[in-house]
DNA sequence: AACTATTTATAAGA
DNA sequence: TTCTTATAAATAGTT
């Protein structure tokens, strides 16, 4: 806009543009800071040149700027898509959600209608074997309370109070061994007592 | 910048800065686009007046720029947060799977360590009941299947042959009617037999 | 990067 | 707001 005026459209020489984008490029940095200095407007200027390279200006930090421009604009940055890492992971949950209550189900006796005869009769092992386990923890849980009541009362008294406790409707006729000892993971401090429920022999 | 220098600093009259910022900004966004015409480079503008307007350019789409911009700049728009609701959703799915993990694995009669009596007998009941219904849904296809036979051994030979499909080890003497009807909610066309087991009788 | 002839932007006023 | 205009600022082409 000297010497002689020129035209608005893309500068073909390579030099002269990149000469060009140096001095109106600081040009327009400088009115846009003498903008927001004398108007006391908010304002960001983000420029990439040809080349790729990056120059910014913002009156206060370019996140506040493009988070007030997101709330106001008609066309929000981004609605926060979930990426597809999440995307994944939710799905997987959901499934293990979906493939548990299943299981669950199925254990309780629902939903068998889809179950053919070789998983029914799986399905009723395994039912069988949890059930086992489950009433000898019980009994064994029983036999602790009382053992424990008897050593309270030999403390105090010497006569024994087995019958008392027993008036229970459970079947205790299922103690068997538990065959699969690696489902024994976790830390717990559980007292195993290895001794037949004393009222059922 | 004509008239008379100013001083690069807030105007202080409101009127007086309010034409400025209208002259300036026009200017200002005429440079921009000039600048991102002549030199192809990409660029975006944003400009908020201190009344709250919001003022833009930008060379593509704003967002198209702002994405750019977050992936050069050092101090990323975001590196895509999960919202709140997302992770609570996570924590209630995560939490979903660990409960039914877990009645999963007393059912199957492992970690009952943290079980009081009461909740062994509850459980020992309920797997009782879902026992009950798995065997009594396993000897009706175990029916179906001999009375498909026989149908279609009807058709060539009038032999019957019972004896043949039972020897298998299977507890049948727990076939009882099930109690819940409430759990037949979804579509699925079972043949529901209501006759006894006819080897079993 | 520096120079400079011109164009462009714009402050103040109407 | 817009127009005018005197002058400051920006800058195209050259060195």
């Amino acid at each position: 806009m000297t010497r002689q005026k020129i035209e608005i459209k893309k500068i073909d020489n390579i030099t002269a543009r990149q000469v060009t984008f140096s001095k109106r490029r600081r040009g327009l940095f400088k009115k846009a800071q003498e903008l927001s200095t004398l108007c006391d407007a908010q304002l960001a200027l983000i420029v990439f040149s040809s080349t790729g390279k990056l120059y910014e200006y913002s009156s206060s930090s370019m996140q506040q700027v493009i988070k007030r421009h997101s709330l106001q604009s008609e066309y929000p940055e981004k609605p926060r898509q979930p990426s597809f890492d999440e995307l994944q992971r939710h799905a997987l949950l959901t499934r293990e959600v979906a493939e548990k209550t299943m299981e669950i189900r199925h254990m309780k006796g629902e939903k068998l209608e889809n179950l053919n005869l070789e998983e029914l009769k799986r399905l009723e092992k395994m039912i069988e074997t949890g059930l086992d386990r489950v009433i000898e923890t019980k009994d064994n849980k029983f036999l602790q309370e009382i053992d424990s009541l008897k050593r309270k009362m030999a403390g105090t008294s010497v006569v024994p109070i087995d019958v008392e406790i027993l008036e229970q409707g459970e079947s205790c006729e299922s103690i068997t061994a538990i065959s699969n000892p690696e489902d024994l993971d976790s830390s717990d401090t559980t007292l195993k007592l290895g001794l037949p429920f004393p009222g059922s022999s």
